[in-house]
DNA sequence: TAGTAATTAAGAATAAATCTTAACTAAAAA
DNA sequence: TTTTTAGTTAAGATTTATTCTTAATTACTA
């Protein structure tokens, strides 16, 4: 398990290694993403750093995301919610998703990870790799509903 | 396996019991849907369904979607390009995504379906359904490249 | 067939993301 | 250190996907 500094210090050479300048701006964007477990939209994460980078204009969020995606840094995660939404790529995980608050969280399933693929899949193509999302309602929602009645 | 007409039948009943007319914007973008395989958007749909319905306007096929996903006809299918995607819901199938062109192939797993859910996800909420999503390079584009070399 | 409530088309409005441009800044060069 | 310069930024305009508003049309009911 890597520590804060050396993810750090990894994603510093993963920019250096792109002649990427280590911006302010880039620094924050990554640490803000690292430190959450939310899966932020880019929206959000601005509005978490505008406190500490009170210049900093959405775009410049939008474009570092973008940017820090192409390097493999970061990870677009699938919903079918119209904002977009991140993680700092760490391990592999999987998730699962509350319909009802668009919560997502992370799950491990090692089985899977370490399962072949199906037959079916065979002359498809070239695989990359293989996620599982779990759809439901999590239990802060069941709880919130249950205090309803 | 279920004939195309029991399919539409099943669609009227589904459209009648919750009160819904049966347009003939409805039907067409249905069975439109049905007969696809590629996973359409809105957007392409209301491009096939343009010749024959001339006055179908972006905005039925936006809302009449909605309406078919409410009653469980029809599934946003997760991507994370900006455009959603959708199919007439079936059978339960995964996905395969090409990174390259976006194409979706359905394929099967069974050994998957019928496989219980890892002890990571206890606790986490109730459960509604899974599904496995590849990434990768389809048979198309990888066939593309080759050519052009 | 007439009545009526639901549905539609059209275009305006909104929301998320991207683009443009001029000003700025970090890192390399001197 | 100072200068240079390529890369980065902010701000606001623009694009793209989707949703809303409203008046007209349509499908079902009796
Ligand atoms: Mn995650
Ligand atoms: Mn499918
Ligand atoms: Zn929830
Ligand atoms: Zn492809």
């Amino acid at each position: 398990m890597a520590t804060e500094q050396q993810v750090m210090a990894h994603f510093e050479a993963t920019c250096r290694s792109h002649g990427l300048k280590l911006t302010h701006q880039r620094l924050e964007i990554y640490r803000a993403l690292l430190q959450s477990a939310e899966h932020p939209s880019a929206e959000s994460l601005h509005k978490q750093l505008e406190t500490r980078l009170p210049t900093l204009s959405p775009d410049t969020v939008y474009r570092t995301l973008a940017t820090f995606e192409q390097l493999g840094l970061v990870k677009r995660v699938e919903t079918m919610s119209s904002q977009a939404r991140f993680e700092a790529v760490i391990d592999q995980h999987h998730h699962f998703f509350c319909d009802q608050c668009g919560r997502l969280i992370d799950f491990h399933w090692h089985l899977f990870d370490t399962m072949g693929l199906p037959e079916s899949l065979q002359g498809i193509g070239k695989i990359r790799d293989k996620n599982v999302v779990v759809h439901g309602v999590c239990e802060q929602c069941l709880t919130s509903k249950k205090n309803e009645s």
